[in-house]
DNA sequence: CTAAGATAGTTCGTAGTACGAACTGTACGG
DNA sequence: CCGTACAGTTCGTACTACGAACTATCTTAG
């Protein structure tokens, strides 16, 4: 039995919490944390559905209605792909690059708030422990560190 | 400037991938997150609609709709307070309190299986860390420890 | 070259989630 | 005892997510 309480609930309360600030920060820029996924993960280049869907773990038909939404918002644009005839890539916008921008600047601004308080290398051996976790686990990149 | 690129987005990627083993327990359970969530809420004691709204983060309107799914399903029960005659609270039923149980045992399986590789005393710094920030951050307590 | 099967996306029906506004009924203070 | 505050519910709307059925394109075997 290894003994390891609490890191669990720490786990999921810390979870809880990054996803409130998170859902916040999309709500001041009207989105939707589904749709701000999307605009994080296209933002680093154009998509294919049949990539997205992995990537965000939907089904392709609940790709289909987030992709409507958000094209309807005129943030994303479909574009048809030349090399293959059925698919299609997803790309952004200029406004929604403005807004993915926006978006991820702030989430950051206030991730980072959050754990300003903590001793900086304190801060830099949890940020790399968090990486180490995620990266051992196969985790879509749906937030990308700014370059 | 405080140099910590990367904690934000190693927040970020964690919460999803935490997220993602959260609801994939809940599906194997017949729940959905927020039903969980409820479920892990109510186990601890039963509570008000009104103290259950701001500690789910919902809007009242939505809380009623979710205990009514919960509570359609037999898992919890609706019960008239005897000191407000206003006031309901909200408790689980004997298979809603088995239901939580097994839930909760196979999450903090999973999240501890997540991080078993992680040497013994990283791994409880990293939850002492974790438990810091959320500490720091007024938290609704979501998800327990095991007593 | 063409028929069969695989692949890429969409559409549709259903269920759950979440909100705000409007509503019912109870409690309580003046 | 009346007015107001509070506790919950209901309703209409929008978003999320799924699976099944569908269209259209690509690929491969014969």
């Amino acid at each position: 039995m290894p003994e390891a309480p609490g890191v669990a609930a720490a786990l999921v309360r810390l979870s809880f919490l990054v996803q409130s600030v998170y859902a916040e920060v999309c709500s001041q820029h009207g989105l939707t944390p589904p749709q701000a996924q999307l605009l994080c993960v296209v933002s680093e280049c154009p998509r294919r559905m049949s990539e997205l869907a992995p990537m965000m773990r939907l089904e392709k038909s609940s790709l289909s209605g987030l992709v409507d939404r958000v094209e309807r918002k005129g943030w994303v644009r479909r574009v048809a792909s030349p090399e293959d005839g059925r698919a299609i890539t997803v790309e952004l916008t200029a406004g929604g690059r403005r807004l993915a921008d926006a978006f991820h600047a702030r989430t950051t601004e206030r991730l980072t708030e959050m754990v300003a308080c903590m001793p900086p290398d304190e801060r830099r051996a949890f940020a790399s422990i968090a990486d180490q976790i995620v990266s051992e686990h196969a985790v879509p990149v749906v937030f990308q560190d700014a370059p």
